[in-house]
DNA sequence: CGATTCACG
DNA sequence: ACGTACGTGAATCGA
């Protein structure tokens, strides 16, 4: 009976402006943009959707209606020609998402609002006012337009949707009286028509902006009676109002939104119904959200925010929480404060330059520092199936580096922090062990980023993390390899999100750098939960997108299980004969002195051999070498380069001696002395790092020290390799190299026959070219003729020029092209490999290898000649170069998981890209020998069935290792 | 801090 | 006509 009087249920209703929101969602995906299988940018379809399914979901509106804006021109337009005339098209992406919008919100049974010369700011603005003339209460306009702000009454508010990590917000009344400073909600206009709005090319008065607006309209009402009153106003500001009176109040009536339109208000059509599920599907699908489906047709929470909590564990956690209501699992949907998953509220809009922080973002971040708490927080993380965990320490530095806390998210915005309760390292031992459960954890993945540096922290700790990883840094590298991948620019670019800077807890680098461990575990702890909870929520965002893609396999395959093994590499290091460095330190210098000596004497002056300047200024102004084959670098300062000094060398004795003391210095430098500094103090070893997020083939690369460029071309660089030898007199180094993989590589993906076949018979690859390139029998092949066809094979895969070539060998470029032809005739399919790649990458913009790792070359079509030869270069290059590392990345993986799982003494020690390095005791020598060539061999299988060929050395230092 | 040079694959 | 082989990291000089 209550029922049927009209004031009893408590009826809302929502307006939606269709175009404001989609516009919005649109460039809130512009910096990332989504886009489904077909190619079809999803992005504005999506962040309306979501918009809406939120709205539905959390205001549940009894009555609901979305507006366009009606075709043709509006009444505006025919006033003023001008108007939004200086906004752009519509940008292509929105046009074909609109058929797409309309009909979802159709599926979802709501009428669609239009009225032909209207705009949907005004067909909002009407409704709503007969709405609320009929007794509506609640009345919402949402959108994000500020124009709406003139309409706002008791019952009519405008509904902001939530906006990253502002929550929806609600403006009333007193919102906008506030905002604008005006005593009436219909002076919004008055102040829009003074100071104008760019955006929709309304005028406005010159030299009026926001503050003077609302000064004028606190002062004088309206605009009307501003200009009533112009004698009042002073100077310039009295001039303008005067001359562009009538824009001003063009300017006002464009801004007015409408409230007379032609459309009934029919309270019935607008109730919210049942949406049509079948075509919801049908829709989604095709557009391939998936998550939106499970959440809004499944009635799933977000999978990406719940999913990964078993419901045993979801049920358990439940039941301790209202038990004791305590601290531990909130419910998923009061924790997407910042989540990204699909169009997340978090990731539904952000404009460039919004950015979010730790201070405006709901999160739950938790201190836990007592025993209670930590058993508490590890019985919770023992139910979880992903999680990720940061560690804090005191410093970058791997081996000095002591531990401060943990931290350990899986729900996004929740993150608990467990510190070290005393600065002493029984208590970081003490902590570890506590959490030990946790990290021995089979069935747990164990996600962060760059989760080595943890997994090398905890070894000192004595843990092996056991259980499958997830390197947020890694699943980027494979995204956007030329890219950076720290946390905080990944947060800025896929989350929106500005982690607070390390700097702002432990200040600028420098002298009195504080650590963490100086800070108060409770600011630690806000700094260390939000690194674990971002890092969550990139993987939620990285993992589908590599999943479309189709790299998820190589992340989950070769880089996240190469992480354990480099860390057992780095953290194993290298023994250094420390006092042979020394003595060969020694004897260097003295060569060295004598060659400046000698030089000095040549020049007839003392100078800086070792400034390029000085060095030019001497050799080609003081002694005038070089005739006319002088060369400037692009900085206008004289080259004096390897390849020149060289061809000085014939008739000036100093261009010889300055090479000579160039490599002696170098080699003193760089290895000899550099070496020994880097000896651990703990163990007495080297412990390189191993960067697999740097190169844009999908190498590795070796920092401090750098040993993958030990010197080895030259006899007296040779010698440094005598100084790196295993751990004792029982142990040997076994080096193990793989035999020209990227040319194997390259015969294989061309399917050049005659190659394929010269690599079956075992033959000498470099004498098998020189045989074809020169047309000679393969025993007539002499040293020289090797050396060019070797450096003929290195160029193939590096993209060869005739100009390279005949610079490389000295030979005329005629010379040089007339072998490239002839190499091409023999080789025909290498020839067509080599279209075959630039075409594919001109196409894809992509270059990738074997195991589809890619390489992006956007330049591949560039007008530039240069940069373009440059990128067609890269196109062939990088599927080979990539694929090495690919089949050596595995071949590591099945070698160090052998080694453990044999329980042998063996450990690997280095990689220098197509060679192992290990450091093995004498008796496992034979044993692992054979196992270690076949692991490498048949790491990964090549397509057209090309041999791996390893060779294996071993010795007492790593030069006798070759 | 960029440019130059040179060590490696 | 133009510039010229792929991928790295470290030391050094000098603005």
């Amino acid at each position: 009976m209550t029922s049927e009087t009209p004031a009893a249920p408590a009826r809302k209703l929502f307006l939606l402006d269709a175009f404001a929101l989609i516009y919005r969602a649109h460039f809130a995906f512009s910096k990332n943009p989504r886009v489904n299988s077909k190619g079809l940018n999803t992005g504005a379809i999506l962040g309306f959707t979501n918009t809406l399914v939120e709205v539905l979901q959390k205001e549940k509106p009894t009555h609901i209606g979305v507006a366009f804006d009606g075709p043709k021109k509006t009444f505006r337009h025919e006033q003023y020609a001008a108007y939004k005339a200086q906004r752009q098209a519509m940008p292509e992406d929105i046009g074909l998402a609109i058929p797409y919008i309309k009909q979802i919100i159709q599926a979802f049974h709501i009428p669609i609002l239009l009225v032909e010369g209207y705009e949907a700011d005004d067909v909002i603005g009407t409704l709503a006012r007969r709405a609320e003339q009929q007794g509506f209460g609640e009345v919402y306009m949402m959108t994000p337009d500020k124009d709406y702000c003139q309409l706002v009454t008791d019952c009519v508010k405008i509904y902001r949707p939530a906006f990253m990590g502002n929550a929806a917000e609600i403006l009333d009344v007193a919102h906008v009286l506030q905002r604008f400073e005006v005593e009436r909600a219909e002076q919004v206009i008055d102040i829009l028509g003074l100071q104008g709005d760019a955006s929709d090319n309304i005028p406005g008065i010159p030299g009026i902006g926001e503050k003077t607006a609302k000064k004028l309209i606190q002062e004088y009402g309206s605009v009307e009676n501003l200009i009533a009153n112009v004698d009042q106003l002073k100077g310039k500001q009295q001039q303008n109002v005067r001359e562009f009176a009538e824009q001003g109040l063009m300017s006002k009536e464009l801004a007015t939104i409408h409230l007379d339109v032609p459309i009934e208000f029919e309270a019935d059509k607008l109730v919210l119904d049942q949406p049509d599920h079948e075509e919801l599907r049908r829709l989604f699908d095709e557009l391939e959200f998936r998550q939106l489906a499970a959440r809004v047709l499944d009635g799933g929470s977000p999978a990406g925010v719940t999913g990964n909590v078993s419901p045993r564990a979801k049920n358990e956690k439940r039941k301790t929480n209202a038990g004791q209501g305590s601290l531990f699992g909130t419910p998923a949907d009061a924790a997407v404060a910042i989540g990204a998953e699909e169009g997340e509220t978090g990731s539904l809009g952000a404009p460039a330059g919004l950015r979010r922080t730790l201070e405006d973002v709901a999160h739950q971040y938790h201190l836990l520092d007592t025993p209670a708490l930590r058993a508490e927080l590890l019985k919770f993380l023992l139910l979880q199936t992903e999680v990720s965990f940061d560690t804090e320490t005191t410093g970058l530095d791997t081996m000095t580096a002591r531990l401060v806390g943990l931290s350990f998210c899986w729900l996004p915005g929740e993150a608990y922090y467990v510190p070290v309760p005393q600065a002493d390292d029984a208590a970081a031992q003490a902590l570890v062990d506590e959490f030990r459960p946790f990290f021995d954890a089979e069935h747990i993945l164990k996600i962060g980023q760059n989760i080595k540096y943890d997994l090398t922290i905890l070894k000192h700790y004595g843990v092996e993390i056991r259980g499958p990883l997830f390197d947020t840094m890694l699943a980027h590298y494979l995204l956007e390899p030329d890219m950076r991948h720290g946390m905080d620019v990944l947060a800025e670019t896929y989350l929106h999100y500005t982690p607070v800077p390390i700097t702002a807890l432990i200040g600028p680098r420098g002298k009195n750098q504080k650590t963490m461990a100086d800070l108060p575990p409770a600011q630690v702890s806000d700094y260390a939960c939000e690194d674990a909870d971002v890092t969550l929520q990139l993987k939620y965002v990285f993992e589908p997108l590599l999943k479309e893609v189709g790299l998820l396999d190589l992340l989950n395959e070769v880089e996240n299980p190469l992480v354990p093994v480099l860390a057992a590499i780095e953290y194993e290091g290298v023994q250094i004969d420390s006092a042979a460095m020394g003595e060969y330190s020694a004897e260097l210098q003295g060569y060295i002195t004598e060659l400046e000596t000698q030089i000095y004497q040549e020049a007839g002056e003392e100078f800086n051999i070792g400034s390029p300047k000085q060095l030019g200024e001497v050799l080609f102004d003081k002694m005038d070498l070089g005739g006319k084959k002088i060369k400037k670098t692009k900085t206008g300062q004289y080259a004096t380069g390897e390849e020149i000094l060289s061809q000085l060398a014939a008739d000036a004795p100093i261009a010889g001696l300055i090479l000579e003391y160039r490599q002696l210095s170098k080699l003193r430098s760089t290895y000899v002395e550099a070496l020994p500094q880097l000896v651990c103090e703990l163990d007495g070893r080297v412990h390189t790092s191993f960067n697999q997020a740097v190169t844009a083939t999908g190498r590795l690369s070796s920092t401090n020290p750098n040993l993958q460029n030990i010197p080895i071309r030259t006899e007296k660089g040779r010698e440094i390799r005598k100084a790196f030898v295993p751990r004792d007199a029982n142990h040997l180094l076994l080096a193990a190299d793989y035999s020209q993989v990227e040319l194997r590589i390259m015969a294989d993906f061309s399917g050049d026959q005659t190659m394929i076949e010269a690599f079956r018979l075992g033959q000498d690859i470099h004498t098998s070219t020189a045989s074809k390139v020169f047309r000679v029998p393969l025993n007539e092949v002499d040293s020289e003729m090797r050396r060019k066809a070797k450096t003929v094979n290195f160029g193939i895969i590096y993209g060869i020029s005739a100009f390279g070539l005949a610079q490389r060998i000295g030979i005329s470029r005629k010379e040089a092209t007339d072998i490239i032809d002839t190499y091409f005739e023999e080789f025909s399919s290498v020839k067509q490999f080599m279209d075959d790649s630039i075409n594919k990458a001109r196409e894809l913009e992509y270059a990738e290898t074997l195991l589809g790792r890619r390489r992006y070359l956007r330049d591949i079509n560039s007008r530039n000649a240069t940069l373009r030869g440059y990128t067609e270069r890269n196109a062939i290059n990088a599927p080979i170069q990539g694929t090495a590392a690919d089949i050596i990345k595995k071949a590591m993986i099945n070698i160090h998981e052998w080694l453990r799982d044999e329980k042998l003494a063996t450990r690997m020690i280095l990689q220098v890209h197509d060679e192992l390095v290990f450091d093995a005791p004498q008796e496992e020598v034979a044993y692992i020998t054979p196992k270690i060539k076949e692991l490498m061999a048949t790491a990964l299988l090549l397509p057209h069935g090309v041999p791996l060929e390893v060779e294996v050395g071993t010795g007492k230092n790593w030069l006798q290792a070759h």
